[in-house]
DNA sequence: ACATAAAATGAATCGTGATTCACACTTATG
DNA sequence: CATAAGTGTGAATCACGATTCATTTTATGT
């Protein structure tokens, strides 16, 4: 016997695995999965392509974590937010802000994760992905029905049109390649689409006016067709 | 000269073309760009994979005239239902059961036509296919909120939002392979999901609360996990 | 230092599917 | 009928990226 792994060693190959996926990440980040390939990934991390297969048994199990961690990162934001102290309203509020801000400010990665076709085996996790965040709102939901605060609904489905009002108007007009528009729409157009969002959001869930200044900002700026 | 194109040619091949489009319409229809190759829809039209390529410069350009007849034919038929006649609020609620009804019917084409990922040319279409849906809706909008039937509001983001919910609550939780599930729920549950869509919408829209009766179905059904 | 075993490498291989193309077959004109 | 001009064919080619693997490098134990 002449040679046993050692923790030097495994700590390296830790580290490898970590920095490939930090560089999946980026990548995915930057240009979502379309652009990232295998070799790019191994590039970035600084290792050699079929040192890849080192630590994962293929691309879609590299993705499949990177996409598991960027949203249990996304979920868990919108998990506090909803752990807040208040009424279940005020509690849905400050989650949906959340989702929506938090998008708004990685739109690219905010695409992938809901709306990039991908792998089948990413694919999957994309259902749990959109299932958590639908979980999170039926479960506030739930409680504001139970209370009273909020009229009888179905929570599923409400908590699900949440997930697509947001998805919708965050990355669904920008999804291509038109996430540089957004960038460049400046903070005061994105704060205009996160109280849009919101608003519409909770009359729906309500069922009560609100007063929100909502009225039509610069409508004409996007591209009116 | 001893040849020029003559009518029967024409015809001939106008009939190919077309033949074309539909096999691949069907294979859309059935499983989804993914398994729709050119030699499988050359194979369902009755001709060889290279004719395809005499009536198409490539499959981005076949798949791109498919997904816009596809598109269209689901455009106006809520463009139709938007221009019967009626309140603005009644009128998008036909338009929305319509847009609902139908994506229910034929879930892989609306999910193909809505998220599935293609090619970079038809992905341009999509966008014009949301834009188009989200482009109806606003006017109507536009419309209630002139009249005040319905109070002031960013009638892109709420047109949008309409169009975001409708496309999560019937493809999200049932676009990878699970279009089997809806069909097996039954007519009595996707009766449920269009009515908690419609009144989530309508709420949304209109800030007044709705009485319609939806009452949590059997919500167990589904996964719940 | 030497031997051994694992780890890293990256060029070659493989798989998938779109696209091409040399050839055979049809159609129109004189 | 001969000829020009298409059309149709489908096997071969290409492109693109994931995956493999023979070889090299590095790490450990004696």
């Amino acid at each position: 016997m002449a040679y046993r792994e050692t923790d030097r060693v495994r700590a390296r190959k830790a580290e490898a695995r970590s920095r490939l996926i930090a560089a999946a990440f980026a990548l995915v980040t930057k240009g979502g999965f379309r652009n990232a390939q295998v070799s790019q990934v191994a590039e970035l991390a600084g290792v050699a392509t079929g040192s890849v297969y080192r630590h994962f048994a293929s691309k879609g199990e590299l993705f499949s974590e990177v996409f598991r961690i960027a949203t249990q990162k996304e979920v868990d934001k919108v998990s506090e937010a909803l752990a807040t102290p208040g009424s279940a309203l005020e509690r849905l509020e400050r989650a949906l802000r959340t989702f929506a801000v938090r998008a708004l400010k990685a739109p690219t990665l905010a695409w992938s994760l809901i709306a990039e076709p991908v792998d089948p085996q990413v694919d999957a996790d994309r259902l749990q992905y959109r299932l958590a965040y639908a979980e999170l709102f039926q479960r506030a939901i739930e409680e504001g029905t139970a209370t009273g605060e909020l009229p009888p609904q179905d929570p599923r489905i409400s908590a699900t049109a949440l997930v697509g009002t947001i998805a919708e108007v965050l990355v669904g007009p920008l999804s291509p390649g038109s996430h540089a528009a957004l960038g460049a729409s400046g903070p005061s157009h994105q704060h205009h689409l996160v109280e849009g969002i919101v608003r519409f959001c909770l009359q729906a869930l309500t069922g009560k006016a609100l007063n929100t200044d909502n009225s039509p900002q610069s409508f004409a700026e996007g591209a009116s067709s």
